[in-house]
DNA sequence: GAGAGCGTCCATTTTACTTCA
DNA sequence: TTTGAAGTAAAATGGACGCTC
């Protein structure tokens, strides 16, 4: 338990009493409620000016003092408010007036401070502190009612969000899925095309022609492309009659100066590829399985335009690459 | 350190008052 | 119009706990 814990003036308390009245619902003593909010105040210690209370000078003590016998209704009345054993007054509008004004400036209260209270209400003191620690419980309701609609109101735009990016997530995961099967389908569909054309001037047979036997020859170093990319490459590759066709069979090879390699190369760096799961893996092995790729000595090589490959090769970032594999420049 | 006194907080009860059948 | 039950809000109570002396 917390105790001594003050609840500090709240900026909100004009909003709490909008929304709390006093205890009465005649249409006579409704008719008195009517809450200022620009009352001045007096003296060091915060004290409501008595004045000022309901309305200036035209309102004198005499409204804190005992309703009239016959208002109250209560034969037994004795004209005092003063705390009766055995009965239960409540406060009547004015009353309460001035206490909310004094709770909006401070509501805890001091041993002095409720003692003048007390006097000016001509109520116990005991009222007064039982007034204060019972309008602090209605307060701290109504700020925990606030809390609660505010804090519901960032778990709904929290689960919006949510649901938003999880909804985007499946429609990425389904975009990649249908790309994936795509990517098949031309694999498929070129694995086909081999077959039927497997024999003499087939690309498989240049391309097998065209590695040299000597593994130390320099070679044509090699691009590294994203997978989409490589698979729409070779399909221009083997559709197309263009003299470098054979140029882009290296695209996920990259070669290697190490003497003893059977071939002269090796596997591309799979880095570059999407590792998210097995599948990729898998393709990319499929890919690599493709009609061995055609080195050309660098000597053979023409080029009409010669770009600056000589330190880009291998190293271009997948991401820059041109889409179709071919020189980026 | 123990304990009395006083305060607040909290849950609960009591009471006043309103609404409605 | 009167009346009594039900509901509500506020006043008050009692216990637990913290702080000071």
């Amino acid at each position: 338990m917390v105790c001594g814990k003050r609840y500090g003036a709240s900026s909100d308390m004009n909003a709490v009493f909008q929304h709390e009245r006093p205890p009465c619902s005649s249409d006579v003593l409704e008719s008195l409620w009517i809450p200022t909010s620009s009352s001045s105040f007096h003296g060091s210690n915060s004290m409501v000016n008595f004045e000022n209370v309901s309305g200036g000078d035209s309102m004198d003590k005499s409204l804190f003092q005992p309703i009239d016998k016959e208002e109250n209704g209560d034969d037994d009345f004795e004209g005092s408010l003063l705390h009766q054993p055995g009965k239960k007054r409540r406060l009547t509008v004015d009353q309460v007036q001035f206490l909310e004004k004094n709770f909006e400036l401070e509501n805890k209260l001091e041993p002095d401070r409720k003692v003048e209270l007390a006097k000016e209400l001509s109520l116990e003191p005991r009222q007064v502190a039982i007034w204060f620690q019972n309008r602090r419980a209605r307060f701290k309701t109504k700020q925990l009612e606030k809390d609660y609609d505010s804090l519901r109101a960032s778990y709904d735009k929290l689960k919006a969000d949510h649901d938003k990016l999880l909804k985007q997530n499946g429609n990425l995961k389904n975009e990649i899925d249908s790309l994936k099967d795509e990517l098949l389908l031309r694999e498929k569909g070129k694995e086909n095309l081999e077959s039927n054309d497997d024999g003499i001037n087939s690309p498989k047979m240049d391309i097998q022609n065209a590695i040299p036997n000597n593994t130390a020859d320099v070679y044509v170093p090699i691009m590294v492309c994203k997978q989409e990319d490589a698979s729409s490459a070779k399909s221009d590759v083997f559709d197309s009659d263009s003299p470098h066709c054979t140029e882009n069979h290296s695209l996920l090879l990259e070669p290697t100066t190490t003497a003893d390699s059977s071939h002269g190369f090796e596997p591309a760096d799979h880095s570059d590829f999407s590792q998210d799961n097995e599948d990729d893996n898998s393709l990319t092995r499929s890919l690599l399985h493709l009609p061995p790729p055609c080195f050309l000595k660098l000597e053979d090589i023409c080029y009409d335009d010669p770009p600056a490959i000589s330190s880009n090769f291998g190293l271009i970032p997948v991401e820059d690459q041109h889409p179709f594999g071919f020189w980026p420049y």
